[in-house]
RNA sequence: GCCCAGGUAGCUCAGUCGGUAGAGCAGAGGACUGAAAAUCCUCGUGUCGGCGGUUCGAUUCCGUCCCUGGGCA
């Protein structure tokens, strides 16, 4: 169906990480004047710059970016959250006549930003602790059998250990009086209010994981273990979600005695090359996107990029 | 050269009192709607070092050869 109004012309840049999103997306901003706005679900924390792999200051200062630093890692935040701030910054850029590049590996934060989230309530910190003690009591099973009885749609489509969403689809009960699975048949990810051109990088396996294995190398000789010290002596805990993400969980872990730092470093390499997959399998769903030919051909795909926008 | 101990999945190893084998890790595939770098699910055939022998049947017992450790010379 022909949409009717469009926000905007967006080009979105997705790939898994190491993949070579960051460096694309500046080549490409570089030639078509356009500002880059970030879709990954840690850059968006401030004091976290090397184990993200946050562009750095100087590349900022050539190309504007948005969305990093947006709030310190003890605050909530999340895909609503996100789309909300994102859907404001694309406005104001397009509004300066620039265009807008996304880029990013978090693939729910794309799909929240350009089809939307179901219209539902925000997370109950409250409900969420009562329902993982009555986990942690009575089993997943139990919290299982409860889902199923309110809604059974959701319940048969979520395994009863991914304890998570089970609890999601029950705090969504009780906030609302009505079943998840009702309010996502009445969303679908049905709108589209932008026109985009997605992209994607995938380069191949062995590649991606050797690219994996030299950026946590450097990220490492680059100051990784004194970030995480610096968060954790600047009251961030190591229960923050945050700092449970790939590679300053393993730093927590190594500084609190559990592992050798080589350790540490093995076992990041290994999460993200587990995370890359996950995000792949995220993405080769999206029918979408344009995989890009290797070798990468970055003159080829401006010139299709400025297509896309003129 | 001799004496031990081993050689089983990509790696580390278990096991079969003789009926062609299984864990952990690595790896692969998948799910995903306000925690998403999170959370969750599924997937194990490999000349059981080679060749002979015994046996209805050998990865398992015997012989021999090869390889890897360690010890003695």
């Amino acid at each position: 169906m022909e949409k009717l109004t469009s926000d905007g012309k967006l080009l979105i840049i997705v790939g898994p990480t190491a993949s070579g999103k960051t460096d694309l997306a500046v080549h490409i901003a570089e030639r078509v004047g356009s500002e880059i706005v970030n879709a990954d679900s840690m850059q968006v924390y401030r004091r976290m710059d090397i184990g993200t792999a946050k562009p750095s200051p100087e590349l900022r200062r050539t190309i504007p970016h948005h969305l990093l630093d947006v709030v310190d890692p003890d605050e909530p935040f999340s895909a609503a959250d996100f789309r909300r701030e994102a859907r404001k910054t694309i406005t104001d850029i397009l509004r300066r006549g620039r265009k807008v590049i996304v880029t990013g590996g978090t693939g729910l934060y794309v799909k929240a930003l350009t089809r939307g989230l179901v219209e539902s309530p925000g997370g109950d910190q409250a409900i969420r602790d009562e329902l993982k003690r009555l986990a942690a009591a009575e089993g997943n099973g139990e919290l299982h059998r409860r889902l199923a009885l309110v809604d059974p749609h959701t319940a048969r489509r979520l395994h009863p250990n991914d304890q998570l969403r089970v609890i999601r689809a029950l705090e969504v009960y009780r906030i609302t009086g009505r079943p998840l699975s009702e309010l996502h048949g009445e969303h679908r990810f049905a709108t589209d209010s932008y026109s985009c051109l997605k992209i994607g990088l995938a380069p191949d396996r062995a590649v991606l994981y050797s690219n994996i294995d030299n950026r946590v190398e450097w990220m490492v000789g680059n100051g990784l273990v004194e970030e995480v010290k610096g968060l954790l002596s600047a009251g961030y805990g190591p229960m923050l979600k945050p700092m449970r993400s790939l590679g300053y969980r393993q730093i927590c872990a190594f500084l609190a005695g559990e592992y050798s730092l080589d350790e540490a470093i093995d076992f990041i390499k290994r999460d993200t090359r587990r995370y890359a997959k996950r995000q792949l399998t995220w993405f080769n769903k999206d029918r979408e996107i344009k995989w890009i030919e290797y070798p990468v051909n970055v003159g080829m795909i401006v010139e299709n990029v400025n297509d896309f926008f003129y």
